[in-house]
DNA sequence: CACAAAAATGTGCTCGAACACACAAAAATA
DNA sequence: TATTTTTGTGTGTTCGAGCACATTTTTGTG
């Protein structure tokens, strides 16, 4: 009678458990008939289990399709997650400003979570200064970094250096090869080119010539504006009937003024300029003072000097490269690999954007 | 000699404590002299504590800006979260298809924290469809709802309903007004139509015809296409230089094809059509079979039947409206608030995103 | 001053996963 | 058969917050 009585409530508990909405190992242990610790030793292939009781485990874990819960997980791990962000100076390019702002949202987000996150600087220009702060993170050894890599063979060794500390690195915005880089946030260069070119292409006129032009004091953004005026010429060379003629111009910013104003007076004919940088606003300067008029501008990012210019329709559009949801989503990768064992996208390519003055403040308020 | 080691000891723990990252209960407990229940009682309110302590704990507090431990918090709490959406069925309407997706995402990325997400679908064409599936739910007393508002009158109703039985509501891509909502995500409406009206603007001859088209079988989206109406009206009010002649044509689907036959024989200088709903491709269809050429089409949604004609180039832009988006962040936001005790925005607006043939690609990833 | 009532404070358990440690059973060696 | 060694299994503690309950201290009243 008792073992009928057993036997009965061994059924109930068996319905009552696979009814459940979320098992605990416990649970597990229960159904499987052993204890949470073999259970553990199975979830975790420690070992020290025997086939049996193996076999009995696996086939729960499956059926159920447990999932710990992560709550519980991260309490008991109770560790303090370092994260460093390495980018250039704000105030030397204000093309990264945004970033701290998505930055501290992150900080913001994940502090209670135990999350550090700490900001580096250095100098888009100076390699040596790149250098030195990476040095200066890999001695902090922090469990992560996300960094943006404006210089290609420096970084690739910053990132080996990383990888031998043990340090997970993530990048952003700019692209290098590297199997020591886990994550890359950013956007498809080529193909945000030939976004510019369409949008140039509907805005000027048949025949009339447009140019691309590139300014950079340092050509630290080679590889970026290369890939930018790939994808706009490649647009170009489908549409050979309307003809628009295609030239470039590289210069230092220091040389813009005087480059600028002699190209267009030798090439009477433009009617459009494709600035591949955030610099739009220099060009716009440049042709206000002399007067050049009917030359539509299309460039890149949601700089407050870009805005006005935006808005009043001097420049026609800017591509959107977000570069703060780039770092948020740089940083959210990272932490929720930390706390919740999510896998760290390899490849993330943000939305081309296109944004006019119509629907910049859709984008200015995110 | 005893007393001045325990000071000794006393003043190393407190410099522990205060360099420390993140401070728990206990440690607040111990360097204001109480214990930990103490602390709790001030944190959560429950009286029953000192004026002396009662200060001291929250002095501490704030010097310290104490967030308790997200993790123990839930962990202890140890509650399952049933959160239903409601939206119209995606097989009678195929706009709504990718909220699915969306909730799909918000679903895996949750389970395992204990949150239930179940779909429901209503008829996008009957009220009272609307009205059993929200009864239906209401039943099931879930913690939160997430609708889609399509009936005015009813959803002011049923979100009432809701609010009498203490469930969350939530709503997103329609707007209605009401208390009982606590969030909104959407898209600003008005100045949507004003983008639709610029890139038109642009695509279209001067003092041409350009002519807004509503389909709709029965008029729920009333107010989605009103204030889209609106907007487009209101951009081509500012420019009476160029005289863009901006009429109106609403239509029932079943008889777009009659009139607008019709109106485009008795309005031969059209050269644009501005489709408020994301049912651009019935127009082309029509426009196609009637070999009407050479005028410029701009709509919403990323539809596969869209997409097609928009790779094309015989759509010339579409707005998307990221239901999918919508959906997610929607969710997202319930489940924070539940898990994390993060505050819900009540209004959250998404960027309006301009969509052409060449950066479709890069909102199809995402 | 006694003694009850009220107010203030402290203790101990729970949530689920993870892991150290203790202990038991089976296998190998003396 | 007695003993070590190996292999397998179970128990108990921890993480931090939250809450029930126990205990101490204070206040009020006869």
């Amino acid at each position: 009678m008792l073992s009928s009585t057993f036997f009965v409530m061994l059924l109930l508990s068996f319905i009552y458990l696979l009814y459940m909405k979320t098992y605990t190992i416990k649970d597990i242990a229960k159904l499987a008939g052993v204890s949470k610790g073999t259970v553990d030793r199975v979830i975790h292939k420690r070992g020290k289990v025997s086939q049996k009781a193996f076999d009995a485990v696996t086939k729960l874990l499956e059926e159920i399709d447990y999932q710990p819960n992560p709550m519980a997980r991260n309490l008991k791990n109770n560790k303090i997650y370092d994260i460093c962000l390495v980018l250039p100076n704000p105030e030397e390019d204000s093309f990264w400003e945004p970033c701290i702002l998505g930055a501290n949202q992150a900080i913001e987000e994940f502090k209670s979570f135990g999350v550090n996150i700490k900001l580096f600087f250095y100098s888009p220009t100076s390699t040596k200064s790149f250098q030195d702060v990476n040095n200066k993170v890999l001695k902090l050894k922090p469990d992560a970094v996300l960094l943006t890599p404006l210089f290609y063979k420096e970084s690739v060794s910053v990132a080996k250096n990383y990888q031998l500390a043990g340090i997970i690195v993530s990048i952003f915005n700019n692209q290098i090869d590297s199997k020591q880089v886990v994550s890359f946030v950013g956007q498809n260069l080529f193909q945000s080119g030939r976004v510019a070119a369409q949008l140039m292409h509907m805005i000027v006129p048949e025949k009339s010539e447009v140019v691309i032009v590139h300014i950079d004091e340092t050509f630290n953004n080679a590889i970026h504006m290369q890939q930018k005026e790939k994808g706009f010429r490649d647009y170009f060379g489908e549409f050979r009937g309307t003809n628009n003629n295609v030239s470039v111009l590289s210069v230092k910013q220091e040389n813009l003024y005087q480059s600028l104003i002699e190209f267009l007076k030798s090439n009477q004919n433009i009617s459009g300029i494709f600035v591949t940088t955030s610099k739009a606003y220099k060009v716009v300067e440049i042709l206000q003072q002399n007067n050049f008029k009917n030359i539509k501008l299309i460039g890149y990012d949601l700089l407050t000097e870009n805005i006005d210019l935006l808005k009043s329709n001097i420049i026609s559009f800017l591509i959107h490269q977000s570069p703060k949801t780039q770092t948020y989503l740089g940083l959210t990768y990272l932490v929720e690999h930390f706390l919740f064992k999510k896998e760290i996208p390899s490849k993330k390519l943000l939305p081309i954007d296109i944004v006019n003055s119509e629907n910049l403040g859709s984008y200015l308020e995110n």
